[in-house]
RNA sequence: UGCUCAGAAGCUCAAUGGCGAGCAGCCGGCUGUUAACCGGAAGGCAGUGGGUUCGACUCCCACCUGGGCAGCCA
């Protein structure tokens, strides 16, 4: 493509040229015959010279009345400048002024989370989301290519379904065209026939869940990536999950180096991160948190005891992970507080073969799956024993009745895994335009 | 939904029951600044409603709005 301008990214190409950049004024400082216009243009950052005695009058007095955020054509001089912060600067001889930037809200400077996220679409333009953002882009990017790359198949699932998979309560409910309807919590339902048909498939699109959380680990709206794979059980499956984690792990580590220096990221443990990952069943983890060193960490912080049978808390998933540089991945879950479709263990029916992997230093679960149930009438037991409405499984049940074999899948949630990466302390950073209980806005 | 914290200038925050500052914006100064610096003017019915008091931003009650934590889960 031919261009008359160049992006910053590529001014190191261009030393000793006179060149034309576009973007806009990130800060600015002036001095009475010397000022200082940082440019960003999605590519980077440079800083602008304009030089009184370089400069038209004209020039050098608009360049003195900018407002941040202006948008900008500039044409000058690349010098390489031991003083500049990546190394060039623009000894500027023109500027031309698209749009002007009037009172920019986001200064350089400290703000609310209400006040940034009522400004989102314009906080988008500071660094911090910058930086977060890139490594989601990473993320996603790594995760197409790992299933591209081994054969998977992209199956979109529907985000407006019919009825209630897994009860209601946790739904968006919408009206279609006078039949009731809800926002997809999960994909799984319709890649589990999917799988039957190409083998290995996988969706990746928003889900949705109306649960009222209040944490910083939930999002109304989130994006989950699931695989399902006919043919494989569930020790097949960690093995997917944990390759899969390394993979995203090794590209955003080999490819967002300056993203996650500018968040001051520690990477020493996130490059520990290589399969196989360190494995326990329900029971043992139980064992662990039933010990009095656990106990007492859970009197103290006033959480409630874990009990033997119940799913684990945010401080008991911590308990299990601080310290460690490896995911933990936990198998053999209690039947009762997992979903109707998993698969029984065969040596212990009270179990079922469910799969959760949880992040390193405490930032909770970012893979949940499982080998599903696959002969018939076990599963169309299991929905009678949760109360389902039977009618509404008819065509799920059916990828049991033609053709059956064993499958399982995951799910993981992109959000959780970026914020696991960027080391940072809220979910909501981590998506660019937010849904929580409290904001729908902008 | 429960517990907890907080609502004052466009933004971020001080102040024993008797209203202040920084930043942004405006005016002016400075040739190397890095959230630049220096000077000046301007900017306020303190979330809403009630109560206590000579007097309430401050103490009490209710409500509203949001943050943090918990539960739920990715």
């Amino acid at each position: 493509m031919q261009r008359d301008h160049v992006y910053i990214s590529e001014l190191g190409e261009h030393v000793g040229a006179e060149v034309t950049l576009r973007g806009w004024l990130s800060q600015k400082r002036s001095s009475g015959k010397i000022r200082f216009l940082v440019l960003r243009d999605g590519t980077g950052f440079v800083q602008c010279i304009a030089f009184v005695k370089n400069v038209s009058p004209e020039t050098f007095e608009a360049a003195g009345q900018l407002s941040l955020e202006s948008s900008l054509v500039v044409r000058g001089t690349v010098k390489a400048d031991a003083r500049a912060k990546g190394g060039y600067e623009i000894d500027v001889r023109e500027l031309e002024l698209i749009g002007d930037g009037g009172e920019f809200p986001i200064q350089p400077k400290e703000h609310g989370v209400e006040f940034l996220f009522d400004n989102r679409h314009l906080y988008l333009r500071s660094r911090t989301p910058q930086a977060v953002l890139r490594i989601r882009n990473e993320v996603v990017q790594a995760c197409r290519d790992f299933f591209y790359e081994r054969g998977f198949v992209l199956i979109d699932s529907p985000i407006l379904t019919p009825a209630a998979c897994e009860g209601t309560t946790t739904l968006f409910e919408t009206d279609y065209f006078g039949q009731q309807a809800f926002l997809a919590q999960s994909g799984q339902l319709y890649l589990e026939p999917a799988c039957m048909a190409f083998g290995k498939v996988y969706c990746f699109g928003p889900t949705f869940r109306a649960e009222k959380s209040k944490t910083r680990r939930h999002l109304t709206e989130f994006w989950m990536i699931e695989p399902e794979v006919a043919f494989l059980e569930l020790a097949g499956l960690l093995d997917l999950a944990e390759e899969f984690v390394s993979y995203i792990v090794a590209r955003v580590l080999d490819r967002c180096a300056e993203p996650l220096e500018f968040l001051e990221r520690d990477t020493s443990g996130l490059e520990q991160i290589a399969a196989p990952f360190p494995r326990m069943t329900y029971d043992q983890a139980a064992e662990i948190l039933r010990g009095e060193e656990a106990q007492k960490r859970m009197r103290e912080a006033g959480a409630p005891p874990f009990e033997y049978g119940g799913d684990l808390g945010a401080l008991d998933e911590t308990i299990l992970t601080e310290g460690k540089d490896l995911p933990l991945a936990i198998t053999h879950w209690p039947k009762e507080i997992k979903s109707f479709y998993m698969q029984p263990a065969e040596d212990d029916p009270d179990k079922v073969l469910g799969l959760d992997l949880l992040a390193p230093e405490g930032y909770g679960e970012i893979i949940g799956g499982s080998q599903r149930i696959h002969d018939h009438d076990l599963l169309e037991q299991r929905i009678r024993e949760h109360d389902l409405p039977m009618e509404a499984f008819q065509w799920y049940l059916e990828t049991r009745r033609y053709g059956t074999v064993p499958h399982s899948g995951f799910g993981m949630g992109i959000e959780r895994v970026v914020t696991w990466l960027c080391g940072i302390a809220h979910l909501r950073e981590a998506i660019p335009y937010p849904r929580q209980i409290h904001r729908l806005y902008p």
